[in-house]
DNA sequence: GTGGTCTAGACCACT
DNA sequence: GTGGTCTAGACCACT
């Protein structure tokens, strides 16, 4: 497992690393029942707090991404779980609108923004196979 | 003017507006040269805080998309400006990478997060003429 | 606001804080929009650590039962949550199992029991008022 | 002997075979006198730690359910023992206040709380006979 | 060895 | 003044 975290960035540690385990499960660098690294061990290895690790595994827990079994460790989740709710759907709606927002100011055209889109999506079609 | 404001949201007031005020001038709502209206104003109009208010205009003056001048007010900027920096490039690419996560988890396809995108690159479109 | 904390209990602090916020909003001493006392208030009134009555707000805000406004302060929330999964009703039921067992053992009888749970209701029911 | 063993849950292992086995006592499936499976046995079986089998046993000898007996093996008690301690009563009373807000917020009525308790009575009326 | 809880204390962003 | 994040470090329960 290699983890980038960016100590610079404003998004804070504990979310940078939820995100890159969801990238991972998503893109298939992550398996089903595989077993992610102790707390101890990521935070060591990521010379970060223990308890920021903590805090990650445990909101990914919350949303059944990964499970945690007692004494034995956190392991990836067997099934994949979809939330459809209405409130979240408007949130990224409100986050597309601010991307497109950010896009204009940065000089970035509507093609280049599709193209990253559709990217990104391409590396993840493989995890419903 | 009308803001649309959430205060339970996780996103500042102060971006909130930033956003609100990008928004009107990518839509037409807002036209260079147009006077805003004076903090006092806003933020009495509004119930926040001026301080709140100021940190937006502060910001947004910074950033060249607004203009004060002394004992006038302060006012749209008449040429657009755009900052291409390699650097919100790579961050907006990782936002790209961010969303299209929520989307998989969401259960959004890539279909419609591309209509979204459409969408507001549409509603915007006019700006450039 | 009074809270009877048991630091001898085996439930974590953060959880006895949780159960006492949610029987007050059940009970009708915490109303709808009324202000909660700021993390660093409890901590000290409780005398216990910031960090785990900050814990305990952020799992109520989760579950919608309170919200919090950015560098204003935390609130209940106006709408009472309901969430009746049926992994959770499944959880209850063995909960209620458990407690059965548990009565049995200590020579409690269906009797004393169902009392009690009557009581509960009834010290509830004006919530929906 | 079928034990339903729930390795992601919340609680411990070896609570839950204590309250499997004590279950199994209180609606006949286990008489007083039987034999128990040995821990090396119902740990096999159950595909976990020998020392969790063994953890309970030795809570539920403390509490008198089962009986050691050198060389033989372990068995269900002949006698019931019932422990009416006021703590143990103060501590249901308050699990039971626990269980009625989890119900409220979990949109479960007093009626189907009542019944299911009712039910589980019902299951374990039997052994006092 | 594994995660869970809690403390003490610092620093930051927002209002 | 408000909550949010993070560190350092301790202790505990479970396997």
């Amino acid at each position: 497992m290699f983890f980038r975290i960016d100590t610079k960035s404003s998004t804070p540690l504990y979310e940078q690393i939820i995100y890159q385990i969801k990238d991972m499960c998503l893109t298939g660098l992550l398996r089903p029942g595989e077993k992610l690294p102790s707390i101890r061990d990521l935070s060591s290895q990521m010379v970060i707090n223990p308890n920021t690790v903590n805090k990650a595994y445990q909101e990914l827990e919350r949303s059944g991404i990964i499970v945690t079994i007692r004494g034995k460790g956190t392991f990836i989740a067997e099934d994949f779980p979809l939330t459809p709710l209405p409130e979240k759907e408007k949130k990224i709606q409100s986050q597309v609108r601010q991307l497109v927002i950010d896009c204009h100011y940065a000089g970035i055209s509507k093609q280049r923004l599709l193209e990253w889109t559709e990217q990104c999506f391409a590396e993840m079609e493989d995890r419903s196979s």
